[in-house]
DNA sequence: AAGCTAAAGCAAACTCTTAGCTTTTACCTG
DNA sequence: CAGGTAAAAGCTAAGAGTTTGCTTTAGCTT
């Protein structure tokens, strides 16, 4: 009922600065709900009817850390802009904080969609350096192809394997989608 | 201290076996450390001790769960017994308990290696129909390369888009470890 | 400008969590 | 096989977080 600049607006955003603020402060496993209200301002029966618990308030605020803030860089072929953007996104994603925001993503209400949206930033960004190639005039492999060849399994290893990952292993899956030198199994 | 039948082995056990039968009761989100302490017969802080909190305590026994019970399925070709794993497998964990569990999973002790213990599963289930195959005399893939174009996209559609998940996306996936018809990105 | 409704404030009851200290258990010597 | 010992569990009370009913406020609506 309060939309733009309203009060409910208002509480949200100041509550979302306060998770930021203190995890910054005092780090992300310190946090409770009091000193987040206490520092935004707001009692703690406004977070607890507004979001249901810390565990929701902190998927929301992640998300938000997720999404891309800037356009994927133009290296002039689909291949190094993949590889870039691969390189880009294994090296924020696997760092401890990276790590943590997936982590509190996933971690909120199934069903509200934040995970979901996680994944549609990682789809927009394909979708920007495929479109760009397919001006360009270069043949061009669906979304959903490099979602699951490159973005599903870095996304796996950061989240059920985070050890011996690095800038070479995203290189290679994106090499494994120009390449049909076949995978090893006969037919 | 105490290993195999000591009081040690007898209290997680019981602990277990409380999360296990008040989450069937009562539901996985309205368990509380008293409760499965009492349903176990012990204090509230031994859990706590133990595990540190709840989120600990159902993250072990989460990846009790997500264990795998059965060799896979012999049905005579490497294809067809990828095939069969991969719709089982997507059939279990795409349920919302399935999904529950692996969260769970996930949400414990990054470094505890709950997660990685969890991929393990997986990847042995893969080496055993890989092995079975190499016997036969067929060529294989890597037990990476599966894990990357089967397991991988897999779990990334659980976690992050839940929706429309189905067993012909399992077979794709299997399908396309084994055809180099290419992915429509040019060299 | 007055009314109306969603959201926030307040405060008390309640539950969960933590921590210090005591007791028990099971292993290990003598 | 009895006594010692150290790890783990029990107990309890203080502290912290959570829930809830009721009141108040803010901002839209007419």
């Amino acid at each position: 009922m309060v939309r733009p600049g309203g009060r409910s607006a208002r509480v949200q955003a100041g509550v979302h600065a306060a998770v930021r603020e203190l995890s910054a402060e005092v780090g992300r496993d310190a946090l409770t709900v009091p000193m987040i209200a206490q520092r935004a301002g707001v009692t703690p029966s406004t977070v607890y009817r507004r979001w249901g618990d810390l565990q929701e308030l902190l998927s929301d605020v992640a998300v938000e850390r997720l999404r891309p803030d800037t356009t994927p860089g133009d290296h002039g072929t689909l291949r190094s802009d993949l590889t870039a953007w691969a390189e880009q996104f294994l090296d924020e994603m696997s760092s401890p904080s990276g790590r943590a925001y997936i982590r509190d993503a996933l971690l909120g209400d199934p069903d509200g969609g934040n995970a979901g949206r996680c994944s549609a930033y990682a789809a927009e960004q394909i979708d920007v350096i495929l479109s760009r190639a397919a001006e360009r005039g270069e043949e061009t492999p669906a979304v959903e192809t490099v979602m699951d060849r490159v973005v599903a399994p870095l996304m796996y290893r950061i989240l059920f394997r985070p050890d011996g990952l690095d800038a070479e292993y995203a290189r290679q899956l994106v090499t494994g989608i120009f390449d049909n030198a076949g995978t090893g199994a006969a037919n």
